[in-house]
DNA sequence: TAAATACTAGACCGTCCAGTTTGATATTTA
DNA sequence: TAAATATCAAACTGGACGGTCTAGTATTTA
């Protein structure tokens, strides 16, 4: 049943996947409404018919198009495993998540993700969706994950994710919705861990605050 | 000199008005490119020539448009002065600072501005500067006096700033994000008085760590 | 009144673009 | 080989839209 061949000639899967590639790129470069379907065609070296063939039509393309660039935007989550299992402390298992999720932030794709998320979330709110959960739903839960480990149980579920989304707050700062404006280019390495520190040192005071309370 | 008039029919301020506002609520609602000169026109009940006689063109009238909205969206100043010249606890202070800000953003036009600015940022950069300015900038400029005034002394400028950029990441938590993503609906009332209340501590916290450290 | 400008209604132009159609060639299975 | 499907190249359709033009009417100043 699965391995029912179809007759005829089979779609071509490199064609496919030069389609979507070309696709995310140009979407995220031009947005949705500036990159035209033929563009799409020219530079992914196919015909237009071909694209045609491989998607339903250019909401099926963005659809598609973003869905397989946000899997590619996610916490390192074995690095952060190994972290709370090793000898780190919070601080330095803080600054370490940190040091990713700012780089994430920052990183000009993700931006540009963002950006046409953002422009497009009114026309499509599943596109939306599915963006959120599988870039900063999935990082949270990690970081959250991360944060009540150290809690060692005195740290309720609910605290800790209220601290790993204020960190993920301080983290931002002012920088991320500069970027989303244009009006802020990427942090240097030095700029980047100063910030990170100074955030960390932050939540780890909110941190023994909390824990402190509940002993 | 001031005085000249010109000859002839004076230009209709009111059919400016009109235009202007039609325009911002449909640059709002729909964004840049979903929205057509002709619809403008007609939206203002007016010809598309005369949009044309008062504008230069569509570039032109979409930051005609954004401006006029951008001046709309600043904290109420006068309320904050007024409140650290009295009798109000800095936990107090934050709380009131902290409700008008979270109304802000998640007031659905503000939202609207913020998705349009961030859509058209890499076409107008210009206009994200203007809007920059006029909104986060200048809000985060006044809570930033409010905290310092509050230091008395004990607080470097620098550290009042970032403490303002702090209590503003705070309060903007996920939520932000996740309305401009189009997935959370308002905050009820309740809901925003639990949030801010749960943020101010978290900054008088900082605060008070801050200006122990430098007695 | 005459000159100048604003305004209207609508036609018009050129362009862009999503999506379709056509007709030929290529590839795959039966 | 024959049927079925993919792919290509290119033309085509239908519609939207930014912007201009026209011709007639309204308003204002000199």
């Amino acid at each position: 049943m699965a391995t029912t061949r179809k007759q005829g000639r089979p779609k071509s899967e490199e064609k496919y996947h030069l389609i979507l590639h070309a696709a995310s790129c140009l979407f995220l470069k031009e947005g949705f409404a500036n990159t035209s379907m033929d563009t799409v065609a020219k530079a992914s070296g196919v015909s237009k018919q071909t694209v045609y063939s491989h998607f339903e039509g250019k909401d099926a393309l963005f659809q598609a198009a973003i869905s397989s660039k946000c899997r590619s935007y996610q916490l390192d989550t074995q690095q952060l495993i190994d972290a709370t299992s090793g000898s780190l402390s919070l601080l330095e298992c803080l600054r370490k998540v940190g040091c990713q999720f700012v780089r994430l932030l920052q990183d000009p794709e993700a931006i540009a993700i963002f950006r046409v998320i953002i422009a497009e979330a009114v026309n499509s709110p599943h596109v939306a969706t599915l963006f959120y959960q599988a870039g900063p739903e999935a990082s949270l839960s990690t970081l959250s994950d991360v944060i009540e480990k150290f809690g060692e149980g005195s740290l309720s579920r609910d605290i800790a994710q209220q601290l790993a989304v204020d960190y993920c707050a301080l983290l931002k700062g002012e920088y991320h919705t500069m970027m989303l404006c244009g009006i802020q280019s990427p942090l240097q390495d030095e700029a980047i861990t100063a910030h990170v520190n100074s955030a960390a040192e932050k939540i780890l005071l909110l941190f023994t605050h909390y824990t402190q309370q509940h002993n």
